[in-house]
RNA sequence: GCCUCCGUAGCUCAGGGGAUAGAGCGCCGGUUUCCGGUACCGAAGGUCGCAGGUUCGAAUCCUGCCGGGGGCACCA
């Protein structure tokens, strides 16, 4: 029996009181169930009477008594009991709670996927950098969460795409062609432009690969040079990323977005809305209407398109694909976009939940517990590349993940490549390897608990019952990560529930000793084991962190 | 000035109204004939920044204050 189906036993129970009319209680939707930390208080405790006391004008542990001893009737509920204000504390017996291995081995790796989200299609943009250098460290985190995001969204049931829209367009393209092209010729790079030491090697990579833009007239070599460092520049961040395990579903250009008619057809369908204003010169999108502090200028009095002229066609031109919400990742540096960019959707004749932000605040990296700076001169780690060389991708997708992103974050280097109790992802890997070589050995004694009888009455040690209520709780955990856009519920749900697999194993025995006879209790636990890896291995994938077999 | 995030154990941090506030690290002390000890068990350690409010119940929601981070372009 999970959470959910005991919330709609319970559910079920309500409406029967209701029905009866002796209580004048209003059924609600759904039912809070929870986990009690206190393992006295029953596997599961509710406190619907408690909630449900008060408007019917009768005493909550009254209406608990009548509550629980309807339960009590329920198949799978070994016991009720009514605690403290008026608590439903409730015990399952052994066998129910044990299905729950069989559920989970049948449903694999779907399971833990739910329905929470069902029906909502969602647009998930993030890191969207200009492709004039590679991915730094500030693009690294939102990498991590983002695709952790998108996983999650698409578990609870959403319909989801992630997104990269790729700056190219602007002055910023071409100081980075301009400095590429000086590279290319032995010149001095242009003061205003990108010096980092890869403008230097694509300068060599573009005259071995295209030596005849070198050839071109001034005007024309200046474009030939920034799309052919803008093509290697964003394919180097597309291998780094995919590097990453961060997947997109949708590469969107900005220059692409204004060479089509998306501008034009944004802008106009603002202006139906009655928004656009021309003043100074200028042509303005009246933002302060929804709680912006100030109107926000689409096209300058000399003609050229904001930079916010782009985001607000690229909000329009999402949600004419069909997207409900479009969540945006954006570092702390800027949150002023949140309330502009709400106001572009109201603008757009939308709920301003349509534009969602998170603001995430940055990393600060340290090693050994020393501050380190950010400074490429120095030879420290700059860019995402670095951090996955210095400590591998699950672990830095590990550490970026397990935190919300809206406190800010210390990583020390040191810390997260350890292999040890310090550094969480290696504490939930290794339950995971160990819980593979249980069920190798297992194989190799050619045990086919597959097939065998399994009966779940057996699991009925305490720290299995602990194991498998955690197990429970995958769906809700998922479902909880989704709606609220916090994927490191699932990291700490990993942390916990690795731990609760080191103590069942550390308490029971899985499989037979020596010449020890095979018996169903090993069976049993080899159906709990398969159920708690297949669990680690679910959790682990939407966080883009790999399940070892082997460490 | 306005906006925003944060303030919980020595450290790094979890805790989306529930029962005795948790984890890891660090410190102290334990556990192994045999499934991976990269594990497990125990101890010490807290006025949840402060003050009000809402509630049967507040670390959690609301208001104010204090302290700290970040941000407030016809830049991209």
């Amino acid at each position: 029996m999970t959470p959910d189906s005991m919330a709609a036993a319970i559910r079920e129970v309500l409406v029967a009181i209701a029905a009866e009319g002796a209580f004048a209680i209003a059924v609600p939707e759904s039912v809070h169930i929870e986990r009690p930390k206190n393992r006295e208080h029953g596997d599961y405790a509710t406190n619907i009477a408690l909630t449900l006391a008060k408007p019917a004008g009768v005493a909550p542990r009254d209406l608990a008594q009548v509550i629980a001893s309807r339960l009590d009737a329920v198949a799978g509920i070994s016991s009720t009991e009514i605690a403290g204000p008026g608590f439903i504390n409730i015990r399952l017996d052994s066998a129910t709670q044990g299905e729950l291995a069989r559920s989970i081995v049948t449903q694999g790796a779907s399971f833990g996927h739910n329905t929470a989200l069902a029906g909502q299609t969602i647009n998930v943009e993030f890191i969207s950098a200009n492709p004039t250098g590679p991915l730094h460290l500030g693009h690294t985190r939102w990498a991590a969460v983002g695709s952790a995001i998108a996983n999650v969204l698409a578990a609870a049931g959403a319909k989801t795409a992630s997104e990269f829209y790729i700056n190219d367009r602007g002055v910023q393209m071409d100081k980075f062609g301009a400095s590429v092209m000086a590279a290319a010729k032995g010149q001095r790079v242009p003061e205003d432009g990108y010096h980092g030491g890869y403008i230097i090697d694509l300068a060599a990579q573009i005259n071995a690969e295209e030596p005849e833009l070198l050839d071109l007239p001034e005007a024309e070599q200046l474009v030939g040079f920034r799309e052919a460092a803008y093509k290697r520049q964003l394919h180097q961040q597309q291998q780094v990323l995919s590097l990453f395990q961060t997947h997109f579903d949708v590469w969107s250009s900005e220059r692409a977005l204004h060479d089509s008619d998306a501008v034009e057809t944004g802008f106009a369908k603002l202006r139906a809305q009655g928004h656009v204003y021309v003043q100074d010169g200028a042509t303005w999108l009246r933002t302060s209407d929804f709680g912006d502090d100030k109107d926000r200028v689409l096209i300058k009095a000399d003609g050229e398109y904001t930079y916010f002229a782009s985001d607000t066609a690229y909000f329009v031109n999402k949600r004419d694909r069909g997207f409900d919400i479009c969540i945006y990742l954006l570092g702390a540096d800027h949150h002023g976009y949140v309330n502009r960019l709400r106001a572009v959707a109201q603008c757009n004749g939308d709920d301003k939940t349509a534009a969602e932000v998170l603001i995430g605040q940055l990393v600060k990296i340290t090693k050994g517990g020393q501050e380190v700076k950010l400074s490429k001169r120095a030879g420290n780690i700059v860019t995402l590349e670095d951090l996955v060389e210095e400590v591998g991708v699950d672990a830095a997708r590990y550490s970026l993940i397990r935190y919300p992103v809206d406190s800010p974050l210390t990583l020390d280097l040191e810390v997260i490549a350890q292999r040890t109790n310090d550094n969480p992802v290696y504490y939930v890997q290794y339950a995971h390897a160990r819980l593979a070589s249980v069920l190798r050995n297992a194989a190799d004694l050619n045990i086919d608990w597959l097939s065998a009888e399994f009966d779940p009455g057996l699991l009925s040690h305490e720290r299995e019952n602990e194991l498998l209520g955690s197990l429970g709780e995958f769906p809700r955990i998922v479902a909880s990560a989704a709606e609220l856009r916090e994927p490191h519920r699932i990291a700490r749900y990993l942390e916990v529930l690795g731990g609760q697999y080191h103590r069942f194993y550390d308490a029971c025995r899985v499989l037979p000793r020596g010449d020890e006879e095979l018996t169903s209790e090993h069976i049993a636990r080899l159906w709990l084991c398969a159920a708690a890896r297949q669990t680690l291995a679910n959790g682990l994938a939407l966080l883009g962190v790999s399940a070892p077999e082997r460490m």
